[in-house]
RNA sequence: GCGGGCGUAGCUCAGUGGUAGAGCGGCAGCCUUCCAAGCUGCAUGUCGAGGGUUCAAAUCCCUUCGCCCGCUCCA
């Protein structure tokens, strides 16, 4: 289970999507119109893999017991948030100003820079070139720094003459006189323009600037807004914290990878408000708590990894914190490197604080913490899971290519995250067989999704199965009748053993309940 | 946004200007005692879309949409 998949065994992409067309995980959105970049559909198996993993989630957060560092119990609960929010909400949390970022095209080049990121160099006077690159890039700082000195024809930049300046302090003319990081001549690039990323739409039947309002861009800001709510209304004591699980919208410049980046996806996000000393040790707490939640649904091989990002790759309300990490997958089309499916952070206090200034209650809004008889905004631990993500790396990881099996590829879905529990299925269509194998069938529908089918040939309809990636199929045979027996056959290992048939169900809910 | 590749049945694909096809899959029936067996029959297409050239376009031209790969981007 934990051996690690050669990247040359792995499933091409190509593969998985296809397989997730035929069978009906995926779909494009809008397809008959020729889709739309960026949407995606869940077919019937889709639909009941990803609603799985989404009910694992709440389960497992939510619901279910959970012993924190603390040894005591860890307190969640869940809230289920508007998509259109106030968008001073946006204001407050950074999104417009921060998210929306400037970028600069170069004409020559056809590339494009975040402003933000690009720097020049070169002389304060009016004529002289100006030279940009990315500020991240040592190598293009290196290539700027050389191409100014041969175009000056000098050995080395001199400190005193030529300076480093953000290309967004340059004016009009200045900007004319830069030379694009990949371009040649200057004046290829443009002012920089804003890409929102955000979805605009109005709230009331009549467009005008008041009535602007954004599709959220995340879950966490609903959250935030109704912490007070929350806590006055529920009687949570800090540490606890706020689970939702909902559609978020973003308008991605390069939408990409089946549903891995797309334009309408959903997170299963916590806000866990924690008192701010004990940020490092609720931080580690949940890193590893979901780190092995990941594993316990099936992503248990060498293609998950746990990630502690570098400090310069902090977000900017991470830069002082606990720290931030990554749950990465090895997709196929990030392989040999991974691809995000949740990220743990620590927000500090930002968020409270910037709803409790933005509103204007500032810090009358600080959380009593009755114990200490102290007022503090709590800081928080976030981890934030994508779940089409996630339900992509089920279906990479799930997908095993097995050329001694008819199907050729079967779906190796964790038990409890398979659309289809179990098949059952009569031999063949005579002798009672079909008769038997409905009432099991039908005993079994009352608890869980189960199938029934006695068209074909028995070999056909397991592979079918294998392909759904049905990991139960049981079937009544020549001997069912006499010995109230009926065979399981093993999804992954093809074995088979012979169970009563009437302990059909409490052999399911067994294996079903196994976190194996 | 740039560059490259691709788009024909559910899937994989053939079809270079002259009646839209194959294999697999699907459905129905027969048959079938454990892994897509066989037989018979059936259904399935805006040839991604729009426009143009032509007596005639899946095929040539233009535009556009979508998917994949590489850049770029990913608060």
């Amino acid at each position: 289970m934990s051996e690690p998949v050669a990247p040359s065994t792995r499933p091409t992409m190509e593969s998985v999507v296809s397989l997730c067309r035929r069978r009906g995980f995926i779909f494009q959105s809008s397809e008959i119109y020729g889709g739309i970049n960026g949407f995606w559909d869940y077919g019937p198996l889709g639909t009941a893999l990803k609603r799985n993993l989404k009910q694992a989630w709440w389960s497992d957060v939510v619901e279910r017991e959970l012993i924190g560092p603390d040894g005591n119990a860890v307190d969640i609960v869940g809230v289920d948030c508007t998509i259109i929010m106030n968008p001073k909400t946006w204001i407050a949390s950074g999104h417009v100003g921060g998210f929306n970022d400037p970028m600069v095209d170069c004409r020559e080049s056809k590339a494009r820079y975040r402003a933000d990121h690009l720097v020049v160099i070169g002389r304060t006077a009016p004529d002289a070139r100006l030279f940009a690159f990315l500020e991240s890039d040592d190598d293009a700082k290196a290539k700027a720094i050389k191409t100014l000195c041969k175009y000056e024809r000098i050995d080395s930049p001199d400190p005193a003459s030529h300076t480093m300046r953000l290309f967004t302090t340059l004016s009009e003319t200045d900007r004319a006189r830069c030379v694009g990081p990949d371009a040649s001549a200057p004046g290829s690039l443009t002012e920089p323009r804003q890409f929102s990323l955000m979805f605009k739409t109005n709230v009331g039947a009549i467009e005008s600037d008041d009535s602007s309002a954004y599709l959220r861009p995340e879950t966490a800001q609903g959250i935030f807004t109704n912490f007070w709510n929350v806590v006055d209304t529920s009687r949570v004591k800090v540490p606890f914290g706020i689970a939702q699980i909902g559609k978020a919208f973003r308008n991605e410049v390069t939408p990409r990878n089946f549903t891995f980046r797309s334009r309408e996806f959903e997170q299963m996000e916590i806000e866990f408000f924690i008192r701010p000393e004990s940020a490092p040790e609720w931080y580690r707490w949940w890193r590893d708590e979901r780190f092995r939640w990941w594993q316990s649904i099936g992503l248990g091989s060498g293609n998950l990894i746990l990630r502690e990002h570098d400090r310069d790759e902090l977000a900017h309300y991470a830069k002082e914190g606990a720290g931030t990490s990554d749950i990465e997958y090895r997709f196929p089309f990030t392989a040999p490197g991974f691809g995000e499916l949740e990220g743990i952070a620590h927000r500090a206090d930002f968020d409270l604080k910037a709803h409790a200034t933005h509103c204007g209650k500032g810090e009358k809004l600080r959380y009593f913490d009755q114990e200490r008889n102290e007022r503090y905004f709590p800081h928080v631990i976030e981890p934030s899971a994508g779940a089409d993500r996630g339900t992509l790396a089920l279906l990479c990881e799930a997908y095993t290519p097995d050329p001694a099996r008819a199907s050729g590829v079967y779906m190796k879905f964790h038990p409890r995250m398979a659309p289809i529990k179990a098949a059952v299925y009569p031999l063949v269509n005579k002798e009672g067989m079909p008769e038997m194998a409905e009432g099991i069938y039908r005993s079994l529908r009352k608890k869980h999704a189960v199938e029934f089918d006695e068209k074909q040939s028995i070999g056909k309809r397991y592979a079918r199965m294998d392909e759904a990636g049905t990991p139960f199929c049981f079937t009544v045979d020549g001997d069912s009748l006499s010995s109230g027996t009926v065979t399981v056959r093993h999804r992954d290992t093809l074995a088979q053993e012979r169970i009563a048939a009437d302990q059909v169900g409490s052999w399911l809910d067994d294996k079903l309940d196994s976190t194996a």
